[in-house]
RNA sequence: GGGCCUGUAGCUCAGAUGGUUAGAGCGCACGCCUGAUAAGCGUGAGGUCAGUAGUUCAAUUCUACUCAGGCCCA
């Protein structure tokens, strides 16, 4: 037997009962174990950090990653996944700063780097419990007992490996470099930290003078950072703009000529100049806190100045700007950094001393002003990078000495594999990264913090240095304790984190190497994935060549295009020359309803559980797949996951269940061989050649990683081809009592249409499609698999475009004439006599073909295809612009009107092929056959309606036999109403009596064999209608009728 | 300020190598159909295809600019 009433089991509950049968019977396992070793498909989990809960957007990527995954199982590949957790890094060290209450760095040694780090470890699974959960629960599929975590022992050793791979290629090392920092947490913020924190902010924009040396005349420097003016040591003028040097309130000043909108007041120009003219000036310094030590307090060239805003003269910080840095570098200035690494002035500056430096801007702006050197002040909207963590601290940008990755010196090589990589959707490959890594820069490696995987360089007194690439080298070190030397090779429970390994020193050369105190970036961590995951080199090294990398696969939101992309990427060209992904999906933000980006401030985040609960995982992850590409942002909207539910997955239940029902009633197993396709009846040729099209299609669409498309496409074959049309069209070859050849080709046909429809459905609704698979082929053992995930994908077995064609044209007449009907108010069930087709002459046959089907369908006695030449049809000219414009160019709308113009007698010339010659403007044209489009639109006297070359007429007339008839199918419909309202089996017979006037009474015997036969009614009487049975008054046409069933 | 994306019906989305009737679903109104369907079908109302300019015989589609939204980068 067929499971029934499917459509009754709320989705959540078979849900959870496919997750049991899953695990009980290892189905994930089996999926990758059954398939061949040797076509392995290589996925990579981006790992997520599991100390945030889950939230839709982590449904969206895996929904995406899980069914990829099952779709290149399906097709026979073997895809092995292993989940993955990021551990490491701020994130995690701000929970816990957070939960023991601490707010700077230096409270964190006082506590203890151990027990920290112990903390760190024990927080970053606080939510891994709920993460399993979610990925369970929604499916996804992935190996989280063997998952890669970044935090340990063997993970560190593959990353500390790369380093030192690394190291020794030369590509690591140590500058200033200007960063941006978190002034609080006193960290490097890498840019993509960075670019979390951009927010609106206002600023001071001053405007300063500084004096020259050599005459009695002012630069006139702009500055939003007024705290850096301490730390000036020069000028910089664009050599190429014009000055002026200017008089206005009786001092003279100097700016570009393009910014003399600053000043206020009346001026005079006094002088015109270009910038080289004033390279070398020197001026007076503007605070004297800090002494230099080389020359300084000149002006230099610097081409990164522009005339847009301020006044056309840069103040250069050199410890504070990257633009500073890089200039000061060139022109050997000194570099003075009064600023402590927390963001506060040092001692030397005597006034400021202590103060956080965006804090001291209003007390310099008052002593400039005191002391004369403020021209004028305001305040600038303008956009600032604060920290991501702390609320508003300000980034500021801070000249540190950090470890550098040289990705600048592979960034041509990074750029080229680029190109090789298939990007969904492709302008985030081309675009904002191909961007990215035009302007590539060097990697900013390492953190001064605690909770990361540790830089692996030890450093001696006199600077030499040396990187360590695993713990077989490491135990070549040794640590003190009390005096005493031990080797790393006799410490037990090795730990390669803070503050272990910083007791680890070597001795080399007579030298004593320690380690250099920063830990790196996490995303180097999870950049390295592809091969840390297997600990290669260490282990593995055969396999992860051959088969673990690349990936063919990846998938993560549009945020990891500076962060996990680049760094798998910048990777893996590093070590390996390679790229580390050959397909990447990106997909987009989930927004709420109004647009707006869900977070947990605003409260509008969804949960998924709740999704789950309420409508299925199956729904949610249909919904979020086909609603709108995963690559366009999308606006969650909850209403639509009902309509989805009961769109697709309604229909496709009740599709089965149907299939169900009478099945069990015909005991049909599938035991019976296959009726040849050729041998069905065309409506079963044509929906298989339809699935067999749909096949085709959707694996087209999978293969380029357009998943939206190949969902929608099942869920519109599924609604309006397979249930809509072959079911509806089908249904009365079901009832039928006996069994026959063609019955059985129906059963046959529709098994074939929902076990595919079930394989196709497996990746994205993979519940769903297991329940369906399952309740069809447990019964009928046509497949030896346990389940959908095990199939194959199924082949192409039989198409026949012209037959699609035909049933096209034959859809196409069947909806007009029920849009006839509809308009003319002419319900199906009255039949009518006679219906007419025009259509082209190509179609002609086909429509001959389907008229069965067409009169059936739409309750009409006779077709008549009518010739379009026939007298009664009156025709219309269109042009053809297509053809025209070409051709007559700007004559088109003359030509055009003439052509609309055109009469019987010119389209039946044009018809037989004629040439139809004209003038306008004096030219003579040719109009021939391609440049007319005739139409057809009118039949004299008839109902018509019409649709790209087909008109369909009806005539409305009616005799007494089809009013007959008409009331007939009303009292059947009452009768049939009224069998599933006492709740009667569809197999049930029935006796039914009736009372009715002597016209209603008439029709009702003269049709009593069809009404009998539709009924299952064994006795159809006129009688006056005594009690028992079911009874019921209508309303048939303008007759009053009674009528009463009963069950035999 | 720069880069990328988006703007089509009240809402969510299709589509168009440039061609004269721009589609679907939801929602609304009316009607139909129902022996699987808490379904389905039809009709109707609802669109200056964000705006402006240009290219063209012809632009919703191509180009430029503008506006609005989003993301990324400064």
């Amino acid at each position: 037997m067929f499971k029934q009433n499917l459509e009754k089991i709320s989705y959540p509950k078979i849900e959870e009962e496919i997750l049991k049968f899953w695990q009980e019977n290892k189905i994930f396992e089996k999926s990758i174990s059954t398939r061949d070793e040797n076509r392995s498909f290589t996925f990579y989990e981006g790992p997520p950090t599991a100390n945030g809960k889950p939230g839709i957007h982590h449904v969206m990527a895996r929904t995406l990653k899980d069914l990829v995954c099952r779709y290149k199982t399906l097709k026979g590949f073997r895809v092995e996944r292993k989940a993955g957790w990021d551990t490491h890094g701020l994130p995690v060290e701000i929970e816990v700063e957070k939960s023991l209450g601490i707010k700077h760095k230096s409270e964190v040694i006082e506590y203890g780097i151990e027990k920290y780090n112990q903390k760190c470890r024990e927080s970053v699974f606080t939510y891994l419990d709920l993460w399993e959960k979610m990925t369970t629960r929604m499916g996804y599929w992935i190996d989280l007992d063997s998952a890669y975590i970044t935090l340990d022992n063997k993970y560190i050793e593959s990353v500390w490996w790369a380093l030192k791979t690394l190291f020794d290629k030369g590509l690591i090392y140590k500058d200033y470099k200007i960063v941006p920092q978190d002034p609080k947490s006193e960290t490097v913020l890498s840019s993509h930290e960075l670019a979390l924190g951009y927010r609106e902010t206002k600023d001071p924009s001053v405007y300063v003078l500084f004096q020259r040396l050599d005459a009695d005349e002012y630069f006139l420097v702009w500055t939003t950072t007024p705290w850096t003016l301490i730390s000036n040591v020069a000028l910089a003028v664009g050599p190429d703009i014009d000055y002026v040097k200017i008089k206005t309130n009786g001092k003279v000043l100097i700016l570009a000529k393009d910014r003399l909108s600053v000043i206020d007041g009346d001026y005079e120009i006094l002088e015109e100049l270009k910038g080289k003219d004033l390279l070398g000036v020197e001026y007076e310094q503007l605070f004297d806190y800090c002494d230099v030590d080389r020359k300084a307090f000149y002006v230099i060239a610097g081409d990164f100045v522009s005339t847009e805003d301020g006044s056309g003269i840069v103040h250069i910080a050199p410890a504070f700007g990257a633009d500073d840095y890089e200039v000061s570098k060139k022109y050997n200035l000194p570099m003075l950094q009064p600023v402590t690494r927390s963001g506060v002035f040092t001692d030397e500056v005597t006034d400021f001393a202590g103060q956080f430096v965006k804090d001291a801007d209003n007390g310099i702006i008052l002593k400039l002003k005191k002391e004369g050197k403020l021209y004028k002040k305001e305040t600038i909207l303008h956009t600032y990078p604060f920290s991501w963590r702390h609320q508003d601290v300000p980034v500021i940008y801070y000249a540190r000495e950090s470890w550098f990755i040289r990705t600048t010196s592979v960034a041509k090589r990074m750029v080229e594999l680029n190109k090789t990589i298939n990007w969904q959707p492709p302008e985030v490959g081309a675009g904002r990264f191909g961007n990215w890594l035009e302007e590539n820069k060097d990697w900013a490696l390492s953190r001064d913090r605690f909770w990361a995987t540790p830089l692996p360089i030890w450093v001696s007194d006199d600077g030499d240095m040396f990187a360590v690439g695993s713990i077989e080298e490491l135990k070549q070190g040794f640590i003190e304790d009390n005096g005493k030397r031990i080797s790393v090779a006799d410490v037990e429970n090795l730990d390669l984190h803070k503050p272990f390994v910083d007791k680890i020193l070597f001795e080399r050369n007579g030298k004593i190497y320690k380690r250099t105190p920063e830990v790196i970036d996490v995303w180097f961590d999870s950049g390295a994935m592809p091969f840390a995951q297997y600990h290669y080199p260490f282990e593995n090294k055969e396999n992860f060549e051959k088969k673990f990398f690349p990936a063919d696969f990846i998938c993560e939101g549009i945020d990891q295009t500076r962060g996990w992309f680049y760094t798998l990427h910048a990777i893996a060209t590093m070590l390996f020359d390679s790229v580390a992904f050959r397909n990447v999906i990106v997909n987009e933000l989930i927004l709420d309803k109004n647009g707006m980006k869900m977070s947990k401030s605003r409260g509008n985040t969804v949960d998924p559980f709740d999704l789950f609960d309420k409508y299925g995982a199956d729904t949610t992850r249909w919904y979020l797949v086909t609603n709108s590409p995963p690559w366009r942002p999308t606006l969650f909207d909850e209403e639509a996951l009902v309509e989805v539910q009961r769109k697709f997955f309604g229909t496709l239940v009740n599709t089965y269940s149907f299939f169900a029902l009478y099945a069990n009633i015909d005991k049909f197993n599938f035991s019976d061989s296959p009726v040849p396709y050729n041998e069905r009846p065309e409506i079963d040729r044509w929906i298989i050649s339809k699935l067999n099209a749909l096949v085709e299609e959707y694996e087209k669409q999978m293969d380029a990683y357009d998943v939206t498309k190949a969902a929608r496409a099942v869920s519109d074959f599924t609604i309006d081809q397979l249930s809509n049309w072959y079911v509806r069209r089908s249904r009365r070859r079901f009832w039928k009592s006996e069994m026959n050849k063609e019955k059985l080709s129906a059963y046959q046909t529709l098994y074939e249409c929902l076990v595919t429809v079930a394989k196709l459905t497996s990746p994205f609704a993979p519940f769903i499609a297991e329940e369906i698979y399952r309740n069809l082929n447990t019964v009928t053992k046509k497949e030896n698999y346990e389940s959908v995930h095990l199939a194959d994908f199924p082949s192409i077995t039989y198409r026949e475009p012209e037959l699609e064609e035909k049933m096209d044209v034959a859809q196409k007449v069947v909806y007009l004439t029920r849009a006839i009907r509809a308009k003319n108010n002419l319900k199906v069930r009255q039949p009518l006599k006679r219906m007419m087709v025009v259509v082209e002459k190509d179609k002609r046959d086909a429509l001959a073909k389907m008229k069965d089907v067409i009169l059936d369908e739409v309750n009409i006695k006779e077709l008549v295809v009518l010739d379009d030449d026939s007298e009664i049809v009156n025709k219309t000219a269109k042009a053809n612009f297509k053809s025209i414009g070409p051709k007559f160019g700007k004559k088109v709308k003359a030509v055009a009107e003439l052509i609309k113009n055109f009469g019987k007698d010119e389209i039946r010339r044009i018809e037989s092929g004629e040439n139809i010659e004209t003038e306008i403007d004096g030219d003579k044209l040719l109009i021939s056959k391609d440049d007319v489009e005739i139409m057809s639109h009118q039949i004299e006297g008839w109902v018509v309606e019409s649709e790209e070359g087909v008109t369909v007429a009806i005539d409305t007339e009616l005799n007494e036999k089809l009013i007959e008839e008409g009331l007939a199918r009303e009292f059947v419909n009452r009768v049939q109403n009224m069998r599933k309202d006492a709740g009667f089996d569809v197999t049930d017979k029935i006796n039914i009596s009736f009372t009715g006037n002597a016209e209603l009474v008439k029709a009702i015997i003269n049709f009593s064999d069809y009404i009998s036969n539709e009924t299952l009614a064994e006795k159809l009487i006129s009688e006056k209608i005594t009690d028992g049975g079911f009874r019921q008054d209508w309303k048939i046409g303008d007759f009053e009728c009674s009528i009463r069933i009963e069950k035999i």
